[in-house]
DNA sequence: GTGCTCAGCTTGTCTGAGGAGTGCTACCGT
DNA sequence: ACGGTAGCACTCCTCAGACAAGCTGAGCAC
């Protein structure tokens, strides 16, 4: 099996990072049952419950899945991509264009097959963000989010919506900082420019609202790469 | 056949989803410590190593992270949502929408990016795809997967790289299926449209670029619905 | 062939015992 | 009065051993 024998520190997850290494280097392929606990403890120079807990922590990244009386079996040779990690670390101009591609399509789809209720919805949050101006500089952002959150949603493609969530949390953290850099003085900045996306919506103009939100994140965003 | 398989459920995943109930419910908001193992395990009435592997499978989630002398704290209030799960359950038409609207923009900002390098390693995907015409249709399909994501790769954003690797599994499943339906007739299928769009790129023609791709796509897609 | 039983393996669970790291508090010297 | 430090309580970390519960395949009876 040639594992490394194990240093200092939280043997756990030396444990489970050797265990890791055999799973994504192709040792062990999808559906293979591991050796026993006993075994691994053993060739690991750890204690079994150690060697527990680390399976444990692999189970819960979706890499292995223990049957009472089977064994332990390979279920994925790689995490779950997680797309934001990959958010977090990238610069905000890629992050932007990106966003702008999302938004400007979910603008044009929801000007096309906005329902009433969809409509609803985009107003009500934009009264929800135009109220929250007055209060903290959270809560207008979070305003803010549920707002474009809800545009996203109006496309009607599960898939986007699902998409432009794993943005949410990379956005509204630069958006805080943000709001919190420009202080008081906007308060509810870009409101113009959301009620104009909104009748576009409305109306059912795709152009213009395309057009209307390639302005607004071209602006906020200038401000924000200074 | 509508019966649910039946699961004794072992006492830690039991566990491990009382506590996430507590994080996502909010009673642990981000930053709480978690009361000890010693009292975690008499609340839920099991034992101290059955908490401490919960424990372990939510650190696995990203959700918690133990800290040795300190205790337990809340890493995040909800579970990285794995896109790739929205993916397989998404059906085709939302899929391709979105597929569509990554590859066109990849393919404009690959024309207007795209360095030497770049198109070295389309021409050598296109010609890839080409030989693995002749051979097994799981090879065809791996080879045109490839000549799209050097594509994406050229446009030069790793955020959308990233974004669009989340679709290669689903993709590749479908383009599989598909070409199995088609049999050999239609060998090397759409290499004209592949290598005009490649001469797009490579000449540094956005729009057309962009149009080649958004027929090539169309034009596989709607034999994929029937 | 079909179905049953059983032995041997696996994971599941608990307990008790130390080891090691963290953070707070009270003490002490200045 | 203040700052530094030693001690202490608390926490997670690791191990070993024991038994329970579940799975799998071999062998057997029909």
């Amino acid at each position: 099996m040639s594992l490394r024998s194990i240093q200092p520190s939280p043997l756990v997850e030396q444990a489970a990072e050797q265990l890791r290494e055999q799973i994504t280097g192709g040792a062990w392929p999808v559906g293979t049952k591991l050796p026993g606990e006993t075994t691994l403890a053993a060739s690991l120079g750890v204690g079994r419950s150690t060697v527990r807990e680390a399976i444990r922590a692999l189970a819960g990244e979706g890499l292995l899945q223990p049957r009472q009386g089977a064994g332990v079996f390979v279920l994925a040779v790689e995490s779950r991509t997680d797309l934001a990690d990959h958010l977090r670390k990238a610069s905000v101009a890629d992050l932007y264009e990106v966003r702008m591609m999302i938004e400007t399509r979910a603008a044009r789809l929801a000007a096309e097959r906005r329902t009433e209720a969809d409509v609803a919805t985009l107003e009500a949050a934009l009264e929800r963000r135009t109220r929250a101006a007055r209060r903290s500089h959270e809560e207008f952002v979070d305003a803010d989010v549920a707002l474009h959150t809800a545009l996203v949603a109006a496309a009607g493609n599960p898939v986007l919506t699902a998409l432009f969530e794993q943005f949410v949390p990379t956005l509204r953290e630069g958006l805080v900082e943000m709001v919190k850099r420009l202080g008081r003085a906007d308060e509810n900045l870009g409101h113009r420019a959301h009620a104009a996306l909104i009748a576009a919506v409305a109306e059912g103009n795709p152009d213009r609202a395309e057009t209307v939100v390639s302005e607004e994140i071209g602006a906020t965003t200038l401000r924000r790469i200074p």
